[in-house]
DNA sequence: GTGGTCTAGACCACT
DNA sequence: GTGGTCTAGACCACG
């Protein structure tokens, strides 16, 4: 369980935890059912404040990506959502094609990203 | 000119405003060598301060996405960039590629999406 | 930590307070890794508005004199950048080389005192 | 009598105009004596309010480089200051001095550009 | 307690 | 009339 953070970047610490796992848990590293690091080992793996680690699991437990119990600690959701494209993810998409098209990226290069990241991560 | 901004999210206000000109541009609402609204006007149009304007403006500038000439105010680009996809953009795509996985949003049904933004808008 | 600054100087605040901390880099009053004052304090001590102070360090930032760690406040970078005269190096010198003759300043003059900056400061 | 512009430039167009007059002046372009174009020509020439020119032609005034002559219009000044380093020259290298070991340029670097613009322009 | 963001003014430099 | 700069507050996110 080793996250890499820059604590350089405008990204705040609890998104950069929250986004590291759900890397982690998109790309197969950390299964259905597996159990996260409590929150203090974790803070203290990673040298940052607990109340850090905290928010990053409140967050993952709000958006229904981890369960969170008081014995076994918090694990990952075994249960996969079905919603699809949700209108807060077509937000971001469309925002991000439209960075990706100022930027001279067409449209065969950032489908071709986005099926690498499908498969690989 | 007009701008819908959501004073309640939690994306400043001068990065809500630099999103719906990327947008604007992206989609051809926006053309090249087009004249910006006025820091000024902008800022009473919408009801904010004119420092938030500036400080959006001054973001897309650093982005190269307009450049402000300074008997003509502000304006947007002509020259699109060509440098394909950047570490910041695999990066945040990737990350929204995991987010639409754990929603249950299929291969498929995100780069029809992406088709379709980069047709559209 | 003590700046001198002009008030009535037409250089903008925040352009002294960055030039000043530039040459204390430079000089080496401002060690590698030493921590800057936080926003407040510098805008508190010299007696002025803290966005100005906070507009200094942005600057600094962006050029990569200083980084900004979410926890520490600000700190000198200690990399050293190593990229030789840039093209914008070169115009700022060409201009004040022109300038220096204008004034009668001979190229020995000139050379022996940026041979004692170098040093020095 | 062309001088290049940059309107985009943080740097005010009066003393983009008055920088290149001197770079001219420096570099034996416009010679002792010389007539500089009037007010009116140079202003329709490149393109930019009158009034801007103006305001270069009595800095230039101001700082000695140029006379001004209600008949015969405005002339390069036949002599040359002999001041010697001046306080702002001083300071003015001084930063620059910083800002370019900063960047890691060596001294002998920096002389040697220096040589090179007293010699050549 | 820190920086980030925002406001409602104000003055000035520039064109 | 434009943007650039600055002020004196204020609130919030972050750690």
């Amino acid at each position: 369980m080793l996250l890499s953070l820059d604590f350089e970047s405008d990204i705040p610490i609890y998104m950069q935890i929250r986004n590291q796992i759900i890397l982690g848990i998109s790309s197969g590293k950390l299964l259905a059912g597996e159990k996260l690091p409590t929150i203090r080992s974790l803070a203290e793996e990673i040298g940052v404040n607990s109340m850090t680690v905290n928010k990053a699991y409140q967050l993952l437990k709000q958006e229904g990506f981890i369960t969170t119990d008081r014995r076994n600690g918090a694990m990952v959701k075994s249960v996969i959502k079905s919603g699809g494209m949700t209108k807060e993810l077509e937000d971001k998409l469309c925002l991000l094609v439209s960075e990706a098209k100022l930027n001279g990226v067409s449209a065969e290069e950032f489908i071709a990203s986005s099926k690498r990241f499908f498969e690989e991560g």
